[in-house]
DNA sequence: CGCCTCCATGTAATCGATTGCAGTGCGGTT
DNA sequence: AACCGCACTGCAATCGATTACATGGAGGCG
């Protein structure tokens, strides 16, 4: 018993397959009685349309692709999920690959994504200079909207929040809990998240007359391990900064944890923040005062935008105006890493 | 400039597109010259087969489907990784469907990639009976492989780990702690995994003659919430046991968060066990010891599994042999949640 | 020299859904 | 009564790749 064809259910109801059509997608002017007649058929044969046919037929797969750095990070995870949910309300799908921090994966991931003729692709693209011409190739065919992180030498739509506000927040924050000097743990300075932040922090430090001590200055990748060696040659060092400054939270629970390993006491001795608020941030001990990522509404807009850019695609050829760059405006989370913590909370 | 198609590299060849085809997929007999001329003309117009009408023609996809609860939970997104990993190597894609937890949702999904015509199916199906008609439904019209967990009342094959000799190794470690009575947290019963694991506690407590306090059976579901709220409930309940196993890490997590919360010293007077060994266990204050489950060899295991049962499908019409059950040997990881840590790792 | 074989290649059908165009029939208009 | 327009329906082309079958030509053998 193969699935049913539109044939089939047309011979049932003994129509052409043409009506069939046209009754099932609502489109063209069918009589009653026969819509009637079509739909009993279908619904008795289990008529489901084959999306390949619909696809090859139509141009359109009813499908976004959906690119990240690392599926293993649950910051995008969560994004992940908040895209899945927007495009859910449109009725479309989502296609998830992982580049696994690579740019090469990321390219052929794109390139693929292409070839599968998806109507529009959701990169949040691992390299800031490296994956910029394979986005930039593959923005050429289709709508694209890079998401949270982007890379240069591109001009495509681009949806996160506003790294340099949230620095702002971050180190005014610590400012008045009383830091005087501080320390930033990031990913190397090769994506435009870690870059951002990191402008972001070492602007507001001199604006607020905070000493960065260039040897306080660590990059690295985006792991809880790598904060965890980072903190160590801090500590080694001697002379440890007020404040460690993350530029995610999984660097955030290594430095955290290193701390605690250390004998040193967060917030007491160092102030540490996060950056993302992924659910594990309030699991740190201490818990984690990070940087909220409104993820509902970047996705939504994501969507938004990549809906645009489709219609734009489809009427005006190539009237591509100038692409749009949304910076939403994240919320600091203050928790016990920066402020000491309620008393129930003391081992 | 749309995308080239074949038509266009046999124009330019000189040849018929049957041609082109043949050498392109490197079947049936064709000319060397013929050969060289057909792969410059594809070559010059950067031409790619398009998925859709090879898929629409050959009833094929190279696409394999994948089912699982959460996509937020680590455990799930490794074993992802894993499996995306293993389908790349028999050059096929990973299409990826989150279920939410709820089997309504991945009946939907199951249904969709039935639709999308996939060429198998890897799930993980969230509900121990709900979730049994559609999956069945699916094993009967596709290779289907359930993954980690399994529903009741079908005939598909498995692949995960003895749950109940992990629980074995589990018990006795403790026991050899010291404890002479255990909690056990887990999700409701509604699924394989807590199911399973349940079933291998008793046994091994009974065996071991632990005590377990029908009060001290605590079910909720797979999250660090559920974790903390149980465990407020054991200590307001008073005369808490010498041991907690959970069910999955994310609940230990919430475990010893909760017994940090509370003063309660883990391990000295409670002994904390997860399951999974997700990246995070490490990270717990103190860290978890924990089962550590083979996920490469799990989704190799489920990709073969998948690749024999399309095999069947082709040749023997309806010839399936009985279904396999692959349960693989966990490894019990002890970590500081049940032995005193090493001196370094004080607060 | 004639015939047979086999290799290389082209022609056209096929997968399933959609849709432009054409045809049919009915009701209304002059 | 002849004609027009409209609503409904069917025919057949189309999307792009694959492949069964047909065809043409070259080479071998008697």
């Amino acid at each position: 018993m193969q699935r049913p064809t539109i044939a089939q259910v047309a011979q049932r109801a003994g129509v052409s397959t043409a009506t069939v059509s046209r009754v099932l997608s609502g489109r063209g002017p069918v009589s009653a009685g026969v819509q009637r007649k079509v739909r009993r058929a279908a619904e008795e044969l289990g008529y489901q349309v084959d999306p390949i046919a619909r696809a090859l037929r139509n141009g359109r797969t009813d499908t976004v692709g959906m690119v990240v750095p690392s599926i293993s990070n649950p910051f995008f995870t969560s994004l992940v999920e908040s895209v899945e949910h927007a495009l859910g309300r449109e009725g479309k799908e989502l296609f998830l690959c992982d580049a696994r921090s690579d740019p090469e994966i990321e390219a052929r991931r794109l390139a693929t994504l292409v070839a599968r003729n998806v109507d529009g692709i959701i990169v949040s693209p691992c390299h800031g200079t490296e994956s910029g011409p394979a986005v930039q190739a593959t923005a050429d065919r289709l709508p694209l909207v890079q998401l949270d992180r982007f890379v240069g030498g591109t001009s495509t739509d681009w949806v996160g929040v506003d790294d340099i506000a949230a620095m702002r927040q971050v180190m005014d924050h610590l400012r008045e809990g009383g830091a005087r000097s501080a320390a930033f743990v990031g990913s190397l300075l090769t994506n435009s998240s870690t870059e951002q932040r990191f402008a972001g922090f070492r602007r507001r430090a001199e604006d607020l007359g905070m000493g960065v001590d260039p040897d306080h200055v660590l990059l690295g990748d985006y792991s809880v391990v790598w904060g965890e060696t980072a903190t160590a040659r801090l500590l080694a060092a001697g002379d440890p900064p007020d404040a460690i400054v993350c530029a995610d939270d999984l660097i955030a629970l290594g430095v955290t944890r290193a701390c605690r390993a250390h004998g040193v006491d967060v917030p007491g001795t160092v102030q540490v923040t996060g950056y993302d608020n992924i659910d594990f941030a309030r699991l740190g001990e201490p818990a984690l005062t990070t940087v909220d990522q409104p993820r509902e509404r970047i996705a939504a807009e994501a969507v938004r935008l990549l809906a645009a850019a489709a219609a734009a695609r489809d009427s005006a050829a190539g009237g591509r105006g100038p692409s749009a760059h949304v910076a939403l405006l994240p919320t600091l989370v203050v928790r016990e890493s920066t402020r000491a913590a309620a008393p129930a909370s003391r081992s």
